[in-house]
DNA sequence: AGGCCGATGGCCT
DNA sequence: GGCCATCGGCCTT
């Protein structure tokens, strides 16, 4: 018997379509004890070439190189010193372009998603924002450019129910300060694990002293 | 329910 | 040196 799985050329597409595509997927991560899986609820899409929110934007870097390879990997950078975010690379290889998982429901394994996400008041919290999400599926600055697609990964890109179109809403993307009026923002409508829309911070706040 | 703020480090100018 | 694709705690409505 042959396992469902999404085909690499599936991603190869822009961005846009892409995130639609990823809302109702589920990825799969191993632990050592056991193996969490969730589907995906929100995401938001990044496009190197004319994107100026995109981390590819200004062009090639140690850190953004996932996005300008092939499609269906792992992107994961850290951001505010203290969190990994997890994007899939999206478009043809040599075109940067992502897709950012902002927010996903466990379907199997809760017992090892309560164990890794301690902090969660619901479950709906496991894994509610980019950064839960990282921390539930254990994704560390190692897991960068892992192969999604690769049935062997040790974290895996699997199709799910598909979400009828009626259900996805679109909105802009969370924090974003540069483009932030594009609706690149995917989510499914009802699910209690999108998180809430935030402008980005306004610049300026911060003291010295 | 929503706003504000501190933590904390890598990346880019 | 400033800016982050955030989170969690604390405060005010």
């Amino acid at each position: 018997m042959t396992l469902p799985t999404v085909h690499r050329e599936q991603l190869a597409v822009d961005v846009l379509a892409a995130a639609r595509f990823l809302l109702g997927c589920l990825v799969a991560a191993d632990t050592p004890e056991s193996t969490v899986v969730v589907r995906l609820v929100e995401v938001e899409a990044y496009r190197g070439a004319d994107d100026p929110a995109a981390h590819s934007y200004r062009g090639r870097t140690a850190r953004n190189a996932v996005m300008f390879g092939p499609p269906g990997h792992l992107y994961v950078y850290f951001v505010y010193g203290m969190h990994f975010c997890a994007n899939i690379s999206c478009l043809p290889d040599g075109q940067p372009g992502a897709v950012l998982l902002r927010a996903a429901e466990v379907v199997s394994g809760l017992a090892a998603a309560r164990l890794r996400r301690p902090t969660a008041r619901s479950d709906a919290e496991l894994a509610r924002g980019p950064a839960r999400l990282a921390t539930l599926l254990g994704l560390r600055r190692e897991h960068n450019g892992l192969d999604l697609v690769d049935p062997l990964s040790p974290v895996r890109l699997l199709p799910g129910d598909p979400i009828p179109a009626g259900q996805i809403r679109t909105g802009p993307r969370v924090g974003v300060a540069a483009a932030y009026d594009r609706p690149w923002r995917f989510w499914v409508d009802g699910s209690p694990a999108v998180s809430a829309y935030r402008r980005h911070r306004v610049a300026g706040t911060t003291r010295a002293g």
